[in-house]
DNA sequence: AGATTTGCCTACTGGTGCGTAACCCTACGC
DNA sequence: GCGTAGGGTTACGCACCAGTAGGCAAATCT
């Protein structure tokens, strides 16, 4: 008897556009569980629903595959946090603007982007990419820093800017593994938190108060 | 004619205790260059001056030579922060000393510290490990603030107090980060610095100032 | 209706690197 | 002076995985 000459394909043929988004889900997915090295090119493929030569075909190799995933997450939370604060605002509300959306970026990407970006650090080839975006918020950072403190008259070395910068970048990104970690936490309040946090030791450092080690015997 | 019939062993025995430190030495530094899973057991024993199998020998798998390395590392910096802030002293003193403590031990210890938790951080086996370390960390910073808030008959939230303590330990490591990448920095200045931001930060939340997000039209 | 392009697969290879088996040699205890 | 234990080595098995060759079928074009 005849069988299907055919068998109705199960699975879809899908536009390339789509599938490379699938394929690129997935791999989020796989390189946040189980690291960059660890995962495996069959896995995402699995994952994606598809088979390993595609993902060489539409994404390139493994490398170049996590440069993929780095590029499209770090965009949509570039475009999230720059969408949120207009330059134009004072300094306070463009922070708790910036928080806000940083962190409800990450609420709403928990496994992808917090732990995509735990990868990032480690690997080689990776860091510097990473370290550049990274530099580039600093930086934004540090400029509110510095027109707050114009602002007030005052100025300060640009080194002390960029490391007070730096600091509050790295709290803020320990909150949001703090809250990657805490399905159940609030974005926004998490958000609050931090505020409370930088806004208050920063403003205490715009208004010229600052700590010295006094006496220290030991 | 006779050649010497055992070659002076060109490369010395040495007893256990001393081989393993330089394995340890030799993985410590690997490592951090290369990462968990790019690093190569060779390239380690090579390091070390020794082949392979004493390194398997001595020191077990790759996971068991990599959680050796967190371990003795962590336990030094946890003694080198330990040893510097007594219980018994005013809230900031401690964590002024804390903060010197730490900072001098990532200056000391540059490549192998600072990277290795870089790495630590994303290979899913050693995550808990690390994160245990960081939560001993955060509970200590917790308690110091809940200590000072008793003090001025204040109190708030066991989750409030994690949350601000884990801010603080971000941007202490993240000014780690940054120590371990400038090479010519000065610890204490940095450690400075950070007190600057922590004390002053936290310091206003001990006498209840804190931030609400007022009026938020977006 | 062909012809061609595009989506998709099964099945391999080649390299790399963990972990081990089997063996050697020097020191020291007795 | 001789056994035994501990420091040390070379050389391999084996599994895993990135990347590829070669081929089939459904759209789409002409």
């Amino acid at each position: 008897m005849l069988a299907r000459v055919s068998t109705p394909p199960a699975f879809k043929r899908l536009p390339r556009a789509v599938r490379e988004q699938q394929m690129l889900d997935a791999a989020v997915k796989v390189f946040s569980k189980r690291g960059f090295h660890a995962a495996s090119m069959d896995e995402i493929a699995e994952d994606a629903g598809i088979s390993k030569p595609m993902v060489y075909a539409y994404l390139g190799t493994k490398e170049e595959l996590f440069v993929a995933c780095l590029h499209r997450e770090g965009t949509r939370m570039m475009q999230a946090i720059a969408g949120a604060a207009a330059p134009d605002l004072p300094a306070d509300v463009r922070l708790w603007r910036g928080l806000k959306a940083f962190f409800g970026f990450v609420g709403a990407h928990r496994d992808g982007w917090a732990v995509l970006y735990r990868q990032a650090r480690g690997e080689q080839p990776f860091a510097g990419e990473l370290a550049a975006m990274r530099a580039r918020l600093v930086e934004v950072v540090a400029g509110m820093l510095d027109h707050a403190l114009r602002a007030e008259g005052r100025e300060v070395s640009a080194v002390d800017l960029e490391v007070v910068a730096y600091a509050l970048v790295g709290a803020t990104e320990s909150l949001a593994d703090w809250l990657a970690d805490h399905p159940d936490a609030d974005p926004e309040k998490t958000a609050t938190r931090m505020m409370n946090v930088a806004w208050l030791g920063a403003g205490q450092l715009l208004h010229g108060v600052t700590w010295h080690p006094q006496q220290d015997p030991a």
